[in-house]
DNA sequence: AAGGATACCTGAATGC
DNA sequence: TGCATTCAGGTATCCT
C-alpha cells in the first residue's frame, strides 16, 4: 500500500506524540510479523526503554531508542502504524501493540500480514538487507540528474521495472512510478539505457514533483492506505494514470490503457507515452 | 545482470 | 446466491 509519501506522512504525523515516551509493555496479538529476533528477544529489547527519534528511509520506518537499538517497520502492502488513544477501539488487524507511558498505543495493523518489525543494534543494520542497500531518496541532494543519468547507464530493464527497484532509487512504487513516467511522457515499455538526456531530466523532475505533490496531500488512499492517526490521503484526486483505465487521459483525452510491466499492472497513455518516436 | 515465476497472506471485486 | 478466479500502494528468493 504505501509508498514514500504515505511512509512520510505516517511518520510526521505521529512523531510529537510519541517522541520521548516509554514503551512500556508490547502486546503480541499475530506475532508472525515479528521477522527479527524471535517475539521474546523482541520484547526485551524494546519493553523499558524511550523512543527517541522516528524517521523514515525509503518506505521504511525506523524507531531509535535511547537503549541504542533500532525498531524498524516496513509495511508492504497493508500495513499501519496507527497511534492509537487510551479509550480507542484498536484496528480489527492489529499485530502488535505497542503501550506508551502515557496511556496511548502506537498499533501495527496488517491485514496481510506481509510487513515486517524487526529490532538491530545500530552497528548490524546490514542484517536488513532491503533498508542497507537503498539507493537515493527523492528530493535530496543526493538525487540530482547525474545520479539518475549515472544509474540508468548500462541498466536493459524496462524503465518501469528500473524505478520500482529500491536499490535505484529508494521509496518509489506502483502508482508514483506510474505517474512520474506519464508526466515526463515516457512509455513505462522502454529500456532504461535508452532515455536520452532530455528524457533524463524529464523524468528527474517528475519523480519530485509526483513525490512532493503526494507528500502534500497526505498520501493516496484507494483502499487500505491511512496515515498515523487514521486519515486518509487525497493525492488519488489527482492522479493522471494510475487506476484511470478507460478513462479519458486528462491532457489528451484519449483513453488511458492498462497492461502488466514485470508482473504489475500498469497505467500509461497510449497517445502521450509513445514507445516509438 | 535481468527477468520471470513463486511465495508470503487476506479480502474485495469480478466472472460465470 | 454461490463458488471460482483475479487482483491489490511490496519485496525476497529461486530459477533460467
Amino acid at each position: 500500500m504505501p509508498e514514500m509519501p504515505e511512509v512520510e506522512n505516517i511518520v510526521r504525523g505521529i512523531r510529537k506524540y510519541i517522541v520521548n515516551q516509554k514503551i512500556v509493555d508490547i502486546e503480541i496479538i499475530k506475532g508472525d510479523v515479528i521477522k527479527y529476533p524471535e517475539i521474546k528477544k523482541y520484547k526485551e529489547l524494546l519493553i523499558g526503554n524511550s523512543i527517541k527519534a522516528i524517521d523514515r528511509r525509503g518506505k521504511y520506518i525506523i524507531l531509535k531508542m535511547d537503549n541504542g537499538i533500532l525498531s524498524v517497520i516496513h509495511l508492504r502492502m497493508t500495513g499501519k502504524l496507527l497511534y492509537t488513544l487510551q479509550n480507542q477501539p484498536i484496528d480489527k488487524y492489529s499485530c502488535v501493540v505497542f503501550y506508551l507511558e502515557d496511556g496511548n498505543k502506537l498499533v501495527y495493523a496488517d491485514v496481510r500480514r506481509l510487513g515486517t518489525l524487526e529490532v538491530v543494534n545500530t552497528d548490524e543494520l546490514s542484517r536488513i538487507k532491503g533498508l542497507y542497500t537503498l539507493g537515493a531518496e527523492p528530493l535530496s541532494k543526493e538525487f540530482t540528474i547525474e545520479y539518475l543519468q549515472n544509474i540508468l547507464k548500462g541498466s536493459k530493464s524496462k524503465i518501469k521495472s528500473f524505478l520500482l527497484n529500491q536499490k535505484n532509487i529508494a521509496g518509489l512504487g506502483n502508482i508514483y512510478v506510474d505517474e512520474a513516467l506519464f508526466l515526463s511522457k515516457i512509455n513505462p515499455l522502454r529500456i532504461a539505457t535508452s532515455l536520452n538526456d532530455m528524457e533524463i531530466k524529464r523524468l528527474h523532475e517528475a519523480i519530485n514533483k509526483v513525490i512532493s505533490a503526494g507528500i502534500e496531500d497526505g498520501g493516496t488512499t484507494f483502499r487500505d492506505y491511512r496515515n498515523g492517526l487514521g486519515g486518509k490521503g487525497s493525492h488519488q484526486e489527482h492522479l493522471y494514470v494510475y487506476n484511470r483505465k478507460g478513462q479519458p487521459c486528462r491532457l489528451c483525452q484519449t483513453v488511458i490503457e492498462k497492461t502488466t510491466v514485470g508482473g504489475r499492472g500498469t497505467y500509461y497513455c497510449p497517445s502521450c507515452q509513445r514507445l516509438d518516436s
